[in-house]
DNA sequence: GCTCCCAATGTAATGTTATCACATGAGTTA
DNA sequence: TAACTCATGTGATAACATTACATTGGGAGC
């Protein structure tokens, strides 16, 4: 059961979180003919569960007690799959793994930009979408004639629960 | 010699690029009472050469061949010191570090918020200051209660003279 | 039926990045 | 001198990621 206080990002029913989280991703799958197999559901479940980044052998750890994989490119295989189609997004800061919280890998037409606030008391990542309209960065990129691929913006601090608790 | 093309970000006197930013780290050095070791002066004016991101195993060699260290804990202790005092940059997405190009280590009281934008083509990385005003990332964060102490922000692309080149 | 192809997986080995643990040496202070 | 601090030397190990190659299993076309 999850019986945390309101002011925990815990609160939800975090049962049907997953639950929705893996039926979009199935949707997703089934129209886009890609094939959801049974580690790359499992790894996704795992990162669901989590709700904060996981390293890819710690998910490969889980994976193994469950015989679904022992080695290495089990886990990044089924990340590269799952990251491909915006399933989950790689920390960069923390060389670790979060599954998509935004329910936007439900519209690959309007692909988000995701930002994350990670915070370094309980390790809980906090994905959150910026517009995509030009920021500051797009700015500092533009006048510099540079042509922006792909971003990263990732924070470090202390999550409101944690600052709360202290 | 420095001849390239007016459009190369390399056009500018790089010898004396690098011994004014060396000559800046001098003096905050002498300012705060941090010790400039040779090893730490090296691989500073190392990432001053490159003008782009290095691995501090690519650092590691560089010093293996002067005789200024052999085992990792030597770079990485010198890239500690680099960046704990702002000196140099590390670049999480490169797994790699870069000398700060801004002059904002000059003046320590007014601490640069620095982004940067990286070439995959030449792989250099321009590093750009954006304002410490509230931004995009800054505004998602307040509204979620969380406190930032760290920003990292990162963009791969192609950098004007690259683009120009294709 | 069949073969061919392709995507996914199994597995060993290796490569890359980062840290730990402990010993040594130089300079400073009591 | 003894105690202390800061920087360094060095071996070992941890953590993260990729390469290479063999194998499996399900269509597509014949
Ligand atoms: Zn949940
Ligand atoms: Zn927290
Ligand atoms: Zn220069
Ligand atoms: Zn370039």
């Amino acid at each position: 059961m999850h019986d945390a206080v309101a002011s925990d990002p815990m609160a939800h029913d975090h049962d049907a979180c997953i639950a929705a989280a893996i039926d979009r991703v199935e949707a997703r799958c089934r129209v886009a003919g890609l094939q959801l197999t049974p580690v790359r559901r499992r790894v996704l479940e795992i990162l669901l569960e989590e709700h904060r980044a996981l390293g890819a052998y710690g998910i490969l750890d889980r994976l193994r007690a469950e015989g679904l994989g022992s080695q290495p490119p089990v886990a990044y295989r089924a990340l590269d799959f799952l990251m491909k189609h915006g399933f989950v997004h790689r920390i960069e800061t923390l060389n670790a793994f979060v599954a998509c919280t935004t329910g936007a890998n439900a519209a690959p037409e309007d692909p988000h930009m995701p930002a994350f606030l990670i915070c370094r008391a309980c390790r809980r990542v906090i994905e959150t979408t910026v517009p995509t309209a030009r920021g500051r960065l797009e700015t500092a990129a533009e006048g510099a004639g540079f042509a922006i691929e792909h971003a990263v913006r990732e924070a470090e601090g202390v999550c409101a629960t944690c600052r709360r608790a202290s």
